[in-house]
DNA sequence: ACTCATGATTCTGG
DNA sequence: CCAGAATCATGAGT
């Protein structure tokens, strides 16, 4: 039985062309000399040494010959087993499983860009945001929605790319797999392949293809990143509002100083006022956002609270805006708030003192300015009463709310700020007294 | 190149 | 969750 196994080797080989194992097996036979089944078996392996030099209609019967074998069966069996005991012990060695982490990550980051999920038009996070800041903005979301529909057609791109990639990949892998099947299978009729073999093969190859394909995601993800960052991580990208714009804002601001938090109608006017456009939102945490307006009034908030001085020639400015057109609408007769104001001082009052020992100053500068800013800009003398008038009002636009909500200046005081003021957002300041007055006509 | 103004983001406390 | 505070990043003026 021991020189059957090479005869099976030599067989194989000598169908593959290897060199080093007929010059193995030739010392094999060299040896053996004597015995006639060995007599027998040096034949075969004549035959076999000299089957390339036979016409192929010879070969193939020999190989038929050979196949047919009676001792065939019994030696494919004994060399399956060697083989699989050689090929476990390989086997256990390189018994590799470092698993998907990795790609878990890359599977799950594709699922999160939209690129590997249902088909959902492409980049379903993007759309939502996108989505989201339309809702909630409004306001100008044409530009934006277009940036995102460029950003929503390349991820499409993407998409498609990686898809008939993916697809290519599996449909290369199957062929290649069921190619490789049939030549094992085939030549495990010469050769001792056992169907566990041909099992393992085929796991091997799905690892080889999983690797591409995992550099196939890993350069999706890479090029969705790089797509990520041109368009939506250019978040800080700032665009200045234009001045008008900043008017408006800032003409609101001073005209609700006492409680400068615009209810979210008001925002929403004031964005459409300002045509300040959802652009400016930030598209790039996929969060639904800030409004820009919130974030002008966030910072103008902080900002001036921070340094008062520095601002009080802006408000005196605004508030001499103000009263100018508060003027003209107050000899529309629209009064109804004016009569309410002689306390103003007392409001304009509190938000000086909220703020340290200048704020005084800046109050008296500011009524000071204002009548300046009337002369300038105001043709009507007459108005200079109105004027001081509005001015007061414009110190405590918020009157009616400091009465109503006990708006208190010592609140005011102790905090220097608004902090204070119950609920400030859910003042709907706009649609209320002076300031809607105010922004109606700032138009 | 530098500085300042300013819109946006992030962190934190209430 | 919201406002404040801190910080980042950019645009504009010099």
């Amino acid at each position: 039985m021991d020189e059957q196994p090479r005869l099976m080797h030599s067989h194989g080989v000598g169908m593959a062309g290897h060199p080093g194992l007929a010059q193995h097996m030739q010392d094999g036979t060299g040896g053996t000399d004597g015995d006639g089944r060995k007599q027998d078996i040096g034949d075969i392996l004549q035959q076999i040494m000299t089957i390339t030099d036979q016409s192929l209609d010879e070969a193939q019967a020999r190989k038929h010959a050979l196949n047919c074998h009676r001792m065939k069966p019994a030696l494919f069996n004994i060399l399956c087993d060697i083989k699989e005991k050689t090929v476990l012990s390989i086997r256990g060695s390189q018994e590799e499983e470092p698993p998907d982490a990795q790609l878990m990550r890359l599977d799950n980051m594709l699922l999160a860009e939209g690129v590997s999920g249902p088909e959902k038009g492409g980049g379903s996070a993007v759309a939502a945001a996108a989505a989201a800041a339309a809702a909630g903005g409004g306001v100008g979301s044409d530009t934006n929605s277009a940036e995102h529909s460029d950003y929503r057609a390349k991820l499409t791109q993407i998409r498609g790319i990686y898809h008939t990639e993916l697809e290519k990949y599996e449909q290369a892998c199957n062929e290649f797999t069921t190619h490789v099947m049939n030549l094992l299978r085939e030549q495990s009729r010469t050769r001792p392949i056992s169907p566990k073999e041909i099992e393992r093969m085929v796991g091997i190859i799905h690892r080889k293809f999983s690797s591409i394909q995992m550099q196939l995601k890993q350069s999706t993800c890479e090029a969705v990143m790089i797509l990520r960052s041109r368009f939506l991580d250019a978040r800080r990208k700032r665009r200045n509002f234009n001045k008008q714009a900043t008017e408006i804002l800032n003409e609101y601001f001073y005209s609700h100083l006492s409680n400068p938090y615009p209810s979210e109608e008001a925002k929403e006017e004031l964005a459409k006022k300002c045509s300040i456009t959802m652009s400016q939102v930030c598209a790039a945490s996929r969060k639904p956002r800030i409004h820009p307006v919130s974030n002008w009034f966030g910072n103008k908030r902080i900002r001036y609270k921070k340094n008062i001085g520095k601002f009080q020639e802006e408000a005196n400015m605004y508030a001499a805006k103000t009263a100018v057109s508060a003027t003209s609408v107050s000899a529309h007769g629209s009064q109804a708030n004016s009569p309410s104001t002689p306390n103003s001082a007392g409001s304009a009052g509190s938000f000086n003192m909220s703020n340290s020992g200048d704020l005084f100053m800046s109050v008296q500068a500011l009524n000071g300015d204002s009548y300046q800013g009337a002369g300038v800009g105001a043709n009507v003398q007459s108005q200079v009463d109105t004027l001081r008038h509005v001015i007061s009002q414009t110190g405590g636009y918020s009157d009616s709310i400091a009465a109503s909500q006990m708006y208190s200046p010592q609140g005011i005081n102790t905090n220097g700020g608004w902090q204070d003021a119950p609920t400030p957002s859910s003042v709907n300041s706009l649609t209320e007294g002076p300031g809607s007055v105010h922004s109606d006509t700032s138009n």
